[in-house]
DNA sequence: CCCAAATCAGTAATGATTACTATTTTATTA
DNA sequence: TAATAAAATAGTAATCATTACTGATTTGGG
């Protein structure tokens, strides 16, 4: 049976409270900010275990980390091939997980990531 | 300037004739039976390469493995979360990468993730 | 043919993530 | 509230997919 931990909702609060996409070492200081004995390794415990869930979304981006998603509301990833920062691009529609299970598939949690050179990398390629 | 290599080649024609998503080792295994002699190295860096180009996709399913993909029709791919296997499933508009150009970013490569579990397992699941 | 840049094979090193264990916390039952 | 079992933790050690390094080989342009 699942059991509260001090240490899961601390780790959920953190990733729920950033726009940006943290790292398990990010979040590790972040959290040692509230419980400064808190192990590496239960936060990792936990994202995965978050993430199992469907409560918290992981994203690979191809940096050689893994990142964290808190937000649940329905969105795309752009990885900027440049300057390695994530955006949040808002959908409307979940067009492909409705064609996911048009194909006889019972989804729960989709990643969607679009590569590329954002537009402030762009401007800075044209000096 | 970028040159020519046969381990190149080796590696996307192997990548181009599977409709699976191997891993890098996998690649090396089946590139061996034709270059007995090429370097698990020379695999990471090419497959790195050729994803950097675009002409291969990468999909991390959060299985440790980093999955490579030759397929460059339009899809998604649903990971099931019981057996492992990753299927493709074909997409008539790309809806996400054009939400994505709309806020002003340029997409080069998509890569979409719906996890779950598929029909095999669900039915395994009623036994 | 010659040369410089690119690529390679083989091997060593890296470091993000996972596994392990003794201890502490949680939730249930009486 | 005390006793108990299951779940979770801190701290540390181990794993292993991937990357880095180096001296030899290959590629392509002049």
């Amino acid at each position: 049976m699942k059991k509260y931990s001090r240490q899961r909702e601390a780790i959920l609060d953190v990733l729920c409270s950033t726009d940006t996409h943290p790292t398990a070492n990010w979040v590790y200081d972040r959290v040692r900010e509230t419980i400064p004995n808190i192990s590496l390794g239960t936060v990792y415990r936990n994202l995965s275990a978050l993430s199992e869930e469907g409560r918290v979304i992981s994203v690979s981006v191809g940096d050689g980390y893994e990142h964290f998603d808190g937000n649940d509301s329905l969105h795309a990833h752009f990885y900027c091939k440049k300057c390695g920062k994530i955006t949040d691009v808002a959908l409307e529609n979940d067009y492909l997980a409705e064609a996911i299970r048009k194909n006889g598939f019972t989804p729960d949690s989709s990643v969607y990531i679009v590569r590329g050179v954002c537009g402030e990398c762009n401007a800075k390629e044209k000096n």
